[in-house]
DNA sequence: CAGTATCCAGACCGATACTG
DNA sequence: CAGTATCGGTCTGGATACTG
């Protein structure tokens, strides 16, 4: 699930847009250059599925969808910051 | 940098063997079908830049070498293993 | 605007053979 | 036994165009 999750160099980039209050797709694309349709999709569907995230469809015309996280997610991301705070530290005894 | 280490799926793997003692290259190969000497090295020479790893090589012939968790490594395994839980968690509430 | 389909270049990595 | 080099198939993911 990890390897899914964060072997993919966009995931990272788009849970933490998310988090930031970016959870629209057309929001999300525009976020970072390289970044399409095609693969944000792939990725939000894998988070769907795995629990990290949530999603919202609102009937409406033209349509609006947005991601959020769940708390399993935002737990997630934390142990993530957790790491990062880790390798900073060891960034700092050198 | 996670991208990095975990992006890979024989990392994770090569890191949970050395933990359980298994920590010569020979040794580490055999653990899994698949595996090679040079995904092997790929993966152990980035783990060692990062700081995860250490390489221990003792001058006998035929060669021995061995790769140990560094403090820093063990405290990544240990989020790894926290993040791990936090998904079990999760499964068990459904 | 959200999401899907198609195409194709290029990275990745497994197999193999080789050196020290 | 440790480590490097080379080759070649596979599969990812970026570009584009399309539907609802």
């Amino acid at each position: 699930m990890f390897e899914d999750c964060i072997g993919c160099k966009w995931t990272l980039h788009i849970l933490s847009q998310i988090r930031c209050g970016i959870n629209r797709p057309r929001a999300l694309v525009k976020t970072k250059k390289g970044l399409t349709t095609k693969v944000l999709n792939e990725r939000l569907a894998k988070m769907v599925q795995f629990g990290i995230l949530e999603k919202i469809s609102y009937p409406e015309v033209p349509p609006r969808v947005e991601y959020q996280l769940t708390p399993f997610g935002k737990k997630f991301l934390e142990t993530l910051d957790r790491l990062e705070d880790l390798h900073l530290e060891l960034m700092n005894d050198l």
